[in-house]
DNA sequence: CGAGCGTGTTGACAGCGTCAACATCAGCAG
DNA sequence: CTGCTGATGTTGACGCTGTCAACACGCTCG
């Protein structure tokens, strides 16, 4: 949309390319979709999906206003794929939890919640792209759906870990349910600026452990 | 923004005003604010917010492209009274269910997160458009902030009415930010289509209820 | 009655997504 | 080596959009 009243709160606006002399860089890119998504990010997290621009993007990119509808299909196509990104860099944090606290169940869970609100708060526009109605799971691409399959099984796999010891006996599913909802809602309160008002001040990770550890006891077994 | 590509996607394009000759109709409206706003509501829910175009909005109201800004500063503006009247009926499902269990506070407290989820999954686009960072709270309308803060009070007087009874010694905010982030962690889960994966076919409000109790017992006293 | 003002209209502008037609270049067949 | 083909980037066009200035209408109040 990126009307006129929303033009000057773009933060980001000098030429990422420092070579803007057209005539001596060559015809083609060489990697022109990484470089779109590179910019998109930027742009994405400056000023929000919903005014997220191809057109913008090509400009910061340094190539044509058409030149992106060679690497997507359409500005949705490019939207599923920051998204794609999103969920990838998800997963990534939960592997590096599950590394961090090998052997121990209840700690991977809940730095696992906080590494989740971590990263929705480091790339909040984002978040706000892969969960705010931006993206029909049941509509997406195939590689789109298979990241979001794929970092799901990391939040199973996490539960999964502490059945038998740490959780009660709850079917897994519910358990996974109950730990995402309170983490998800966390995140998503957080980064839509709900947060502010009643917490001034407080670290949001800290206070995100906190509260998990809070709700989790509803899940776990009195002895874990 | 309201492509091409996404016009084709309007399920309702009918115009609403029976009596299109436009001789016959008086030159000012009458009430064209609430015509605007109703018609906005559900080209919201039809389309998203992404995709609401004041021209259509403007189009179905039977009006000019200009005559949204007689009320409504801009597009934005537009936005922050659609998202008004969701915490406007949000704050209304809570009083709803506080009137309808008194001197019940468990009851209060689960019904209270099974009517927020209602509420989210019958308005999807429009709780999408009041989380989904669409809105920044710090910076939005007095009226919108007011509207917030009423709606966040009855979540917090739903809570007290539990404290010394129902709930664990914890810090009042604590209690209020832990039933608040799983209740909406799970309504934003399902109105992003991200359950429909995980359990098909089984109502999302009972399934809420059920992962509320489950996480409830978490910060309520073991005799409750 | 007539002036003022709130409300609705018209026309213009720049930016947008998208497509068709064209330009360039790498790689491969001969 | 030449020449063709397909992938990639450019240009120009279309109708859509948000927004504003100038104008038109009609109610209200002096």
């Amino acid at each position: 949309m990126l009307t006129s009243s929303t033009w000057f709160r773009i933060k980001i606006v000098g030429r990422s390319r420092s070579n803007s002399d057209a005539s001596s860089r060559p015809y083609h890119h060489g990697d022109l979709r990484t470089s779109l998504l590179d910019a998109a990010s930027i742009l994405l997290e400056a000023n929000g999906a919903q005014a997220l621009s191809l057109r913008q993007v090509a400009r910061e990119a340094g190539v044509s206003h058409a030149a992106p509808y060679r690497h997507f299909n359409d500005r949705h196509g490019l939207l599923e794929a920051l998204a794609m990104r999103g969920f990838e860099a998800l997963e990534q944090r939960l592997d590096e939890v599950t590394e961090a606290y090998p052997d121990h169940a209840r700690r991977q869970v809940v730095k696992g919640c906080r590494a989740y609100v971590a990263e929705a708060l480091a790339w909040p526009q984002r978040t706000h792209l892969m969960f705010g109605g931006f993206i029909d799971p049941t509509q997406c691409s195939t590689e789109l759906t298979a990241a979001i399959d794929k970092s799901f099984g990391k939040l199973v796999a996490l539960v999964e870990r502490g059945e038998g010891t740490l959780f009660r006996e709850l079917p897994t599913l519910d358990l996974v349910l109950g730990l995402w909802s309170t983490t998800h809602g966390f995140a998503t309160l957080a980064t839509s600026g709900q947060l502010y008002s009643i917490y001034p001040g407080s670290d949001p990770e800290d206070l995100a452990e906190r509260i998990v550890e809070q709700m989790l006891s509803g899940i776990t077994r009195p002895s874990a």
